[in-house]
DNA sequence: ATCTTTTTCCTACCTCGGTCGGAGGTTTTT
DNA sequence: AAAAACCTCCGACCGAGGTAGGAAAAAGAT
């Protein structure tokens, strides 16, 4: 019998789970957490054979608690069930040893399937997923090779700081930033800084609200 | 009996509604779709009393389907059933004729009782939802206020188009765009286009991808 | 211990962005 | 018909943004 531990903000979520899972002869929700803090508790005191762990959650996101448990149990096998493939932070994740990765578009049997799969130690990816993460990995993209500083120096500018504001909030000169922001468009092939912000915003690279 | 019908991409959700729906004695789920168009088609043909609807769907929006159908079926009770309250395109179906708004980390219950309330003709309104909306309606925007034209530049400007380009792109003069930037920085309450370009983006007034 | 990258700072220069103070023509509102 | 808002255009001005071409100290890599 596979325990499962199901962790997703959305009752109606948990309860289609639930209620498709235990359905089958060989696996058993035991648990839910509505929530990431609730999740990592949950996971190391009940250490379910598998965990389905939502991303976006309030209190704790996925990522987080994800990460969280991992640190704590390394053989915990977590299946990641996310609605978008939206950002990059993602990656971390599959890197510290999530065993799954679907998306929640998914059909109920692949669910199921993944679940088995990855209970059999095998890992369970969508091909979907699957296709942007080489592409992540083998398509290098042009922020990649921005130094720390100038992630720095890109955040700030995102947020609509002119140069000297941001020489006063990081305590170098003001040449320094134009140097910073120089390498910036260059590395990010943009002719300006309103270009800069764009990009970041495409590509995620600040958060939507402040 | 109450006939609804579940529109929404992701199966597990349509499973949880479906399996707690059904549980109740007034209520039953007499059809389901994956998308937009498939909604719009089951709820014309088969007329159920009550439609739930998601917003985010491939082929076609919630929003879209949800406007589609009241203009075919004006009586239609679309209850509208979304994860996030993201983006300000939720008020045109408000606007339009939706009898009920839910945020997908409602309760079951929260859920059944608005099925039933829209059903008797009165509105199911999340008061997470309805703050906003309220907010949204008294409090204006400083976007408000942009002409037709403004909202051209904008819209190029968080292109990360200079402003010859713009002039170019609009066929007038860059003095011109010169004005109409200087008009949008001042509605805006900003002090240069890389702000407004920040808060274009924040305020969902431009698409995130290209 | 040496080489490379990163971070910092510099001067001088030029361009683009944005303001100020107009003005004329068109459309919409009253 | 008059008033208000909108779109268009002009010249002159200034400051911030960005380039070019350095250089030196600090931190990491081999």
């Amino acid at each position: 019998m596979i325990s499962v531990l199901l962790v997703d903000d959305h009752e109606m979520v948990r309860l289609g789970m639930k209620s498709y899972l235990n359905l089958q002869p060989d696996v058993e929700v035991i648990a839910e957490a509505k929530n990431g803090q609730e999740g990592v508790q949950l996971a190391l005191e009940l250490r379910p054979d598998i965990i389905i762990m939502d991303i976006v959650m309030p209190e704790m996101s996925g990522i987080e608690a994800t990460l969280a448990i991992l640190k704590e149990w390394k053989k915990a096998k977590i299946i990641i069930l996310t609605s978008y493939l939206d950002n990059e932070k993602i990656y971390p994740v599959l890197d510290a040893g999530a065993k799954g990765y679907l998306l929640k578009t998914s059909k109920a049997d692949e669910i199921l399937q993944a679940v088995r799969k990855v209970y059999n130690g095998e890992l369970a990816i969508e091909t979907e997923v699957d296709k942007r993460v080489q592409h992540h990995r083998n398509h290098t993209e042009l922020h990649d090779d921005l130094t720390a500083r100038e992630r720095d120096v890109l955040a700030l500018i995102a947020k609509g700081y002119e140069n000297q504001r941001i020489a006063d909030e990081l305590f170098i000169s003001l040449k320094t930033v134009k140097t910073h922001v120089s390498n910036i468009l260059a590395k990010l092939e943009v002719s300006d800084r309103t270009q800069a912000v764009v990009y970041a915003f495409r590509h995620h690279l600040v958060a939507q609200d402040d």
